[in-house]
DNA sequence: TAACATCATTGCCAAAAAGACAAAGGTGAT
DNA sequence: ATCACCTTTGTCTTTTTGGCAATGATGTTA
């Protein structure tokens, strides 16, 4: 039986001093006040109330019983509140899992400010490029450089991850600045590893796409120290273009724009994807965090 | 819905990490475990469990729901124990009314033992004559000297209510010790009211009752100045046994006995009345008292 | 003192909630 | 890639609760 039903109905009792009275509060007909009631009173073997025709009092019992009825259903009232303030406002912990050069880059930054304008949630952000799926793991929201989206998954693209070239004038003062991807071949690479694969030249010659990475100088995952590489003059670099802004704007790189074609991967989906488990009831810190993250995100980082 | 039932089944989800698991511990089917957290779910409007297929996990909110539901499943166990306590073992306050000179002769020495024996119970003894009913009022136990019990209300007869004719040594030896109640009528007489009536010297002579009341000296309800002025040797007095005793046995009273049957009333069903509501016979507190009284009043009190 | 009005209870039926069972869909493991 | 296990969902049955009218009783009032 529904025993926090009988309670409400005892203490209706209790308080009014009348199963009629009682029952017009709680909105149902008398005899299930007198059914409740009783029943709550079978099941715990004790008389609470002291009934005549005319009058209605508590006993010894029913009295402690409603004391404690009373915190109880205030407690209970606390703890549903507790979740229904949950879901009003962003508060509690938020995991975010991102790739460590965009991390770095771009989301870090930009998250002083969400902690700025939402001071209940605490932020847990990991760097990493392993794979890993919000949902199967203890992640509210993970941003991935990849593909096309799980099922099950929202996927938001953040932003294009169109890989661009780029050198230090000192290399191609020394080397020479190729003006056709042909010429790309006879160049030093610095290769950037994805969790996803190596990211080849790829040029789009005359009308076939062809292979055109040159000699590799390094290969690595560690996009920090291939750019740090590309400054010291070791080679060419192709990283995303949100990844050099500042190097392209403080001109310790230069961009190399060719005529032709010039990626890292033909699928049109390769992009910067914010992943989210798609939630039955929406969780206001991840509501809040992946509007906050798309708006900013494509605000200062969209390709012009 | 029964929050209750789903706060026990999304605990027993929580603890056992698995639908099917729980639904064995509470003894139904994975559905309806499923069923039930989906409605809590629901009514709070946020997810409280992470499902996959594989693996069920808590959510932030639904950790901390849970902390709150186990508080709470704690308390409402705590609260239906301590009635179910309540009666197990006697405790509590006890009300008893009775009427004065029972309660002066009879009962307080009675009930200072039974406090002894039961120490968690606290007596409130009210002595008063007015008439009252237990379930009406706000009491446990009444003791009445009177007829018939009402309906719905038990009635254990303590003792009967005989009265008895007394008067002082110093009395007979100046106004002669009374042979027959004939002679009665030309005596002094102390009267004692009850609340249901004065109480006649009646004899039955020659086959007929009569009226030998002798000339009232003093008529009152209190019983213990009676018995003062009937020691003085202000006359004879017809009072229940059980409230002459001490005077009987100290010497300062004598018991007058009579050929004929000399009563206050005709009707065989006078006698003391313990009174209590049926329902509250289950109380261990009223159970123990009820048994407690009847047991010492028969076997000290009883007419040899 | 007698009739009345109010109130709690109960019987009976309808509505709603929960349970039982089977099947489907999906995920992780072998 | 297949298999096995788990959650979910659909459908039906059972249990619980609500609704309505009638009954019985009690306190009040004329």
């Amino acid at each position: 039986m529904d025993q926090l039903r009988a309670m409400r109905y005892l203490l209706a009792v209790a308080k009014t001093g009348s199963f009629t009275e009682a029952a017009l509060q709680c909105d149902v007909p008398p005899s299930s006040v007198s059914r409740r009631v009783s029943e709550l009173e079978r099941q715990l073997g004790a008389q609470l109330v002291q009934r005549t025709t005319r009058t209605v009092s508590l006993t010894e019992v029913g009295a402690q019983y409603c004391r404690d009825a009373e915190k109880l259903l205030l407690l209970l009232a606390k703890a549903d509140d507790a979740v229904r303030d949950y879901q009003a406002a962003p508060q509690g912990v938020l995991k975010i899992n991102t790739m460590v050069g965009f991390g770095e880059r771009v989301l870090l930054p930009l998250l002083d400010r969400y902690a700025e304008q939402y001071p209940r949630v605490t932020l847990d952000v990991t760097l990493s490029d392993a794979l890993s799926k919000p949902g199967s793991e203890d992640v509210d929201i993970a941003i991935r450089g990849g593909f096309a989206p799980d099922e099950r998954v929202m996927a938001v693209r953040l932003l294009d991850n169109d890989f661009i070239a780029v050198a230090a004038p000192a290399y191609l003062r020394k080397h020479g600045t190729p003006l056709s991807t042909r010429e790309l071949v006879n160049h030093t690479g610095l290769f950037f590893k994805t969790p996803i694969g190596p990211t080849p030249w790829l040029s789009e010659i005359d009308g076939h796409w062809q292979n055109v990475s040159g000699k590799a100088h390094t290969v690595s995952n560690n996009g920090r120290w291939l750019v740090q590489q590309a400054i010291a003059g070791k080679g060419i670099l192709m990283m995303p273009h949100w990844a050099l802004r500042d190097d392209l704007n403080s001109g310790e790189l230069e961009q190399l724009n060719f005529a032709q074609p010039l990626v890292v991967t033909q699928n049109p989906e390769f992009a910067v994807y914010l992943l989210y488990q798609k939630p039955r009831y929406r969780i206001p810190k991840v509501k809040t965090a992946v509007d906050f993250i798309r708006n900013e995100v494509q605000l200062r980082f969209a390709k012009p």
